[in-house]
RNA sequence: GCGGGCGUGGCGAAAUCGGUAGACGCAACGGACUUAAAAUCCGUAGGGCCGCAAGGCCUGUGGGGGUUCAAGUCCCCCCGCCCGCACCA
């Protein structure tokens, strides 16, 4: 196949080329309007993955498309690159965090680039690096000062073999997912950003996020979870212990029928120490699973404590006070009082516990309910709150508990302050020092950075920090004695919070970033990434914003405008006869369509469920290999077409053949016709190609609209159609230049989904300017709108025939040709006529009776 | 359990201010080219039925009801699948 494309001399040609022309490098200095395009950062595993090949994609899509309709446009790329597989590299295999770190950012650098994506690699920043993370440790400190940084004691968990805190997903089934220890439930001193100060600012200023994807906002309202309620404090009957509970229904005080409170509430222990069946109780409670799921579904226990409090409103009536594994110490105040007829929960629970159950809330209507009813409606036995609604007897509630000045009305969040400390070795260190005679002493803005020490071994357990023999060792910045640093470092979503905004100046050595680089670029207008960061890393970086704007950093209200959550890459599963996972590289089909072992064709392989790709299954598909086999467009293109980029994508070789086949017969189509295309236009351009001429128009149109709406499939599949067209037109002497308009509208389409090889095409045909840098075709408005409309004619609603009539024709003229046509006329025959109707443009629907 | 989403050919999907369902692609089948294959090109195609054919009839967007001249699209009920959930007061 001499003629054949060949991509990977041609991709690698171009790529070299865009790289010393500088084409992607941008600066602020520029009149055209600025855009921001930013795909979440990797962390640098050492091989990039199919979702990273969707998100790039997508993003240079709109970076190219963006440029080529005149922005000025930001589209940079940098490493994630603290994070805790570097620690686990060190201990499995030996390598040095950071040496493993650099060595998998230059491999996946490579890999990127291959990709073709039009980044300012002049903008790239690594957060390992102490050029990046010596302003956030600035930042903190900053923080410190404006009291939104502080210490704080926390539970954690704690691997007692390895001496070391684990994240959650360490901990399985209850256990350290190394040693197999069971993990401890441990208090440590730990440093806390307070979010929860702009817990308000965070949930109102979701309204503003208006090019969000709904699924996140609400994500984040519920995380935020703001609720309005009322605290009050009830006395325990005949003793001087109080409790205070918090309720989101003040209006059903008088259902109340029980109170409960967190097993862990500090009121239980004193309470209940000694008691038959306490510390049974409370380890049941800790061994069930802590998730929201888990809880709703488990069977509600509680632990009689055998005391009772005081109803607030009914004078000598008493409720008996139990613990419930339902109670979240955490939330609120780890005590609530139960009213069974209006609340699922303790509706199980009194039915378990044979308390009473009454009903306080009615439907305003006055039908029968079943309980628990936990709409709204009118109260009923309750006393002063009868016949109000429930929105007004929670107002009274209140009231009175505030004028008896019992409680007050609070408004509660369920997000708690951000815990950041991580007793760890590769992140950030947190710039702090300890010193006897001081106490926490923050570093000397001219002792920064703090760097990490090179020389650390993972040999023994817990944080090779606190073991180094030397780097904690320091003197005190106040009175010079010796003093020892903090040894934790930052929790790794610390350096993604800001790094948008250090790309806005990443070799800023005096400050993180400029504050009118910032304001220039920011906020960043489309972010691309997966959902999975819906809630914590979007949630921290808007906390960020906020923060970093107080210290006066910057004055961006919301770092990102737009966001687009792009869906998983999916992959059919396999299993050999023994049922061990195969790699899809693996298989192939055999003569009769049947899946065998491509090593021993004789051997058969179950073909399973298309699931998420993943390393378990073994249903992944290296990038790379693609890449090499064929090309970087082949590979965009066919992630980018098929499936609407927020949905999950089947990966499948077919499909890949198929961009690929386009490719090459969009290869073809220039190079055969290449000297038809450039041939001048002799004489008149027939109809023929002057429908070329307005689909090549209209195509152009839809596919930017399409693409600024993330329709990509649609965009691919349009700008085929058009493909499809050129190649079935044959031109005629006045035809050409017509022909070569279209033939480069096609190209000009496609040149954001498939770079190479239209820039390639482009070339060809003689530009001497690369297509990366040329503007998208003006579109003539005038071929935007059809002069002759095609419309359907149905009979009681069911198509018979099709007419064609001038655009905005007359309805008496769409009747009358519709009746005319004889299909319609033959469907008539014998049938009496009711009613025609005729939407113009659109449908002509006759009713016969 | 709560919250959100989805359900259209053999497959991925188009079409939603209600107005010709299945664009575009994958797989499949038939044909051309070839000694053969690959590649490429041309053609067929929701399902069922009638017809030699041209063509025609019926049916069809998870299931059941409803509104409408007209429903994939709007309303009600049901079924199935997917995602999120910090131990929600």
């Amino acid at each position: 196949m001499a003629d054949r494309y060949n991509i990977r001399e041609t991709e690698e040609k171009w790529r070299k080329i865009w790289d010393e022309k500088n084409v992607f490098h941008v600066t602020e200095t520029s009149d055209k309007p600025k855009y921001y395009v930013l795909e979440m950062f990797p962390y640098p595993s050492g091989r990039i993955h199919m979702g990273h090949v969707r998100n790039y994609s997508l993003g240079d899509v709109v970076a190219r498309y963006r440029t080529a309709k005149g922005y000025n446009v930001l589209h940079p790329m940098g490493w994630d690159a603290f994070g805790l597989p570097a620690e686990n590299a060190a201990i499995e295999r030996g390598a040095h965090p950071k040496d493993w770190t650099y060595e998998n950012i230059a491999a996946m650098r490579v890999q990127m680039k291959q990709m073709g994506l039009s980044l300012d690699w002049g903008r790239e920043v690594t957060t390992c690096a102490p050029d990046y993370y010596k302003h956030e440790q600035k930042m903190f400190l900053d923080f410190l000062k404006k009291g939104l940084a502080y210490r704080r004691e926390m539970m954690v968990n704690w691997d007692p073999v390895d001496n070391t805190v684990l994240a959650n997903e360490q901990v399985i089934d209850g256990k350290g997912w190394r040693t197999g220890a069971p993990v401890e439930r441990r208090k440590l001193n730990q440093w806390s950003l307070k979010i929860t100060a702009y817990a308000e600012d965070l949930l109102s200023a979701i309204q503003t996020l208006d090019r969000w994807p709904e699924k996140v906002r609400i994500m984040q309202d519920n995380w935020i979870g703001k609720s309005q309620g009322l605290r009050f404090t009830f006395d325990l009957t005949g003793r001087s212990e109080k409790l205070d509970v918090f309720t989101t229904r003040p209006d059903t005080l008088f259902g109340a029928s029980f109170a409960a409170m967190a097993a862990d509430h500090p009121l239980a222990k004193d309470l209940c120490a000694g008691k038959d069946g306490f510390d049974e109780f409370v380890k049941k409670c800790q061994a069930q699973g802590t998730s929201e799921a888990a809880i709703e579904q488990a069977d509600k226990f509680g632990f009689d404590t055998g005391f009772t409090v005081d109803h607030p409103f009914i004078a000598g009536k008493t409720l008996p006070l139990y613990l419930a594994n339902f109670i979240l110490m955490d939330y609120g105040t780890g005590a609530i009082f139960g009213c069974p007829a209006h609340d699922q929960r303790d509706f199980e629970f009194a039915t378990k516990y044979g308390l009473e159950i009454t009903q306080v809330v009615a439907p305003a209507d006055g039908s029968e309910v079943t309980l628990p009813y936990t709409d709204t409606g009118v109260l009923i036995h309750s006393d002063f709150l009868n016949g109000q609604s429930v929105d007004a007897a929670k107002a009274t509630a209140i009231a009175k508990m505030e004028s008896l000045g019992r409680g007050q009305g609070v408004t509660q969040y369920r997000l708690r302050d951000w815990g950041i400390s991580r007793q760890r070795y590769w992140g950030c260190p947190i710039p702090i020092i300890y010193c006897e005679s001081c106490g926490v002493v923050p570093v000397p803005d001219n002792q920064l950075p703090v760097e990490l020490p090179y020389d650390v071994t993972f040999d023994a357990p817990g944080n090779p920090l606190e073991r180094h023999p030397t780097w904690k060792h320091t003197t005190c910045p106040h009175c010079g004695k010796a003093a020892t640093r903090e040894t934790d470092t930052f929790d790794t979503f610390f350096e993604s919070s800001w790094y948008f905004a250090r790309y806005t100046d990443p070799n800023n050595a005096k400050i993180g970033f400029a504050k009118e680089k910032a304001s220039y670029w920011l906020p960043v207008d489309q972010y691309i990434g997966g959902v999975e960061h819906a809630v914590l890393h979007l949630l921290y970086s808007r906390f960020f914003t906020r923060a970093l704007s107080e210290c006066g950093y910057m004055d961006t209200p919301e770092p990102f405008a737009g966001l687009y959550t792009q869906g998983m890459i999916n992959h059919m599963t396999y299993k050999d006869k023994d049922g061990k996972w195969l790699y899809p590289k693996d298989v192939m089909k055999d003569a009769s369509g049947n899946w065998v072992l491509l090593a021993d064709p004789h051997s058969p392989v179950t073909a399973g469920r298309v699931e998420k790709m993943s390393k378990s299954k073994r249903n992944t598909i290296d990038p790379q290999d693609i890449l090499d086999t064929y090309g970087a467009d082949a590979a965009r293109m066919f992630i980018l077409s098929d499936s609407p980029p927020d949905r999950d994508l089947e990966w499948t070789e077919s499909g890949l053949d198929g961009a690929w086949r386009f490719i090459n017969r969009l290869h073809r189509l220039v190079t055969d016709n290449k000297n038809l295309i450039l041939t001048a236009p002799v004489g008149e351009a027939s109809e023929a190609a002057q429908k070329l001429q307005q689909k090549a128009h209209q195509t152009l149109a839809k596919v930017g609209s399409d693409i600024e709406a993330f329709h990509m499939n649609k965009a691919v599949a349009r700008l085929r159609e058009l493909t499809n067209m050129i190649e079935a037109f044959q031109p005629a002497s006045g035809d050409t230049g017509l022909y070569r308009e279209a033939v480069e509208f096609a190209l000009r389409g496609l040149n954001p989904m498939i770079p190479h090889i239209t820039e390639e095409l482009w070339a060809e045909l003689g530009h001497t300017t690369l297509l990366a840098q040329t503007s998208w075709p003006r579109i003539n408005p005038a071929f935007l709108v059809e002069d002759s409309v095609t419309i359907g004619v149905q009979i009681n609603g069911k198509l018979k025939a099709t007419i064609t009539l001038p655009i905005d024709a007359p309805a008496a003229e769409a009747e009358k040709l519709a009746l005319s046509d004889s299909g319609v006329i033959r469907a008539l025959e014998g049938k009496a006529v009711r009613k025609v109707i005729v939407v113009p443009n659109r449908i002509v629907n006759v009713v016969v009776g």
